[in-house]
DNA sequence: TAGCGTTTCTACAATGTAGAAATGATAGTG
DNA sequence: CACTATCATTTCTACATTGTAGAAACGCTA
């Protein structure tokens, strides 16, 4: 009934990487993050760009990175925390209400396809 | 096979607009898009906000704009053009291979609920 | 010392956000 | 009639956050 909850939905690139590290698992540091983005929606993307949201996803408290070393290379690994999770599956949620409402025939109709 | 498409997916709010102007049809002038996602997301969203990506949204062809007049009160109607509507199921469907690899069983446990 | 895989840094562009100002119509009021 | 109040709508201005790129730095190992 209310209005204004205090979530706020994430990025577009958040909501990727959050999801990258998720499907990546145990191997989740920022090269390979990039790597499955790329892999899975087929467009290239910087690893600055990569980084620059690994970090801010951290300050924010929806990851945590440890550093290990492997085959004498450091790698920075990540995880999603519980707060991370939430903050997906809120977004997901959210979306999911808004299409819920549009005629995907329509849609596809207008698209000309 | 190949990597690195042209497609750039949309910001988050500019997704909630055109799908906003799409749920909305032959209503969908500035004020009206603003109630409709506040409604459906559960969230305020300040009228600057709305015409700002409204008005970028038709830069870039995916919307376009008439101005009518109702009751007297000038309106500026929004619909979806092909582009714009191809762009929205391109979004669509691209987030939705991200999010297929994805164990919702584990990330609802991992969220904590 | 050259190269590889990885991370950090720096700079800038695009998107998101807010609220006040402007606009144009209508309705009441002296 | 002129005046001003008000309502729904749109436009404007300014700033914060997010997205993007590529070069530099770092620490191995060959």
């Amino acid at each position: 009934m209310s209005n204004d909850s205090d979530f706020l939905p994430l990025g577009v690139l958040q909501e990727q990487i959050l999801v990258a590290v998720l499907r990546t698992r145990e191997d989740a540091y920022g090269m390979n993050v990039r790597r499955e983005i790329e892999r899975v929606t087929d467009r290239s993307l910087a690893i600055g760009a990569v980084y620059a949201t690994l970090d801010r996803l951290e300050e924010k408290g929806l990851l945590l990175s440890n550093r290990y070393t492997v085959d004498g290379t450091s790698r920075r690994m990540f995880e999603v925390t519980a707060e991370g999770a939430r903050a997906l599956a809120d977004t997901r949620a959210m979306r999911e209400r808004l299409w819920s409402g549009v005629d995907m025939r329509r849609l596809m109709k207008l698209a000309g396809g």
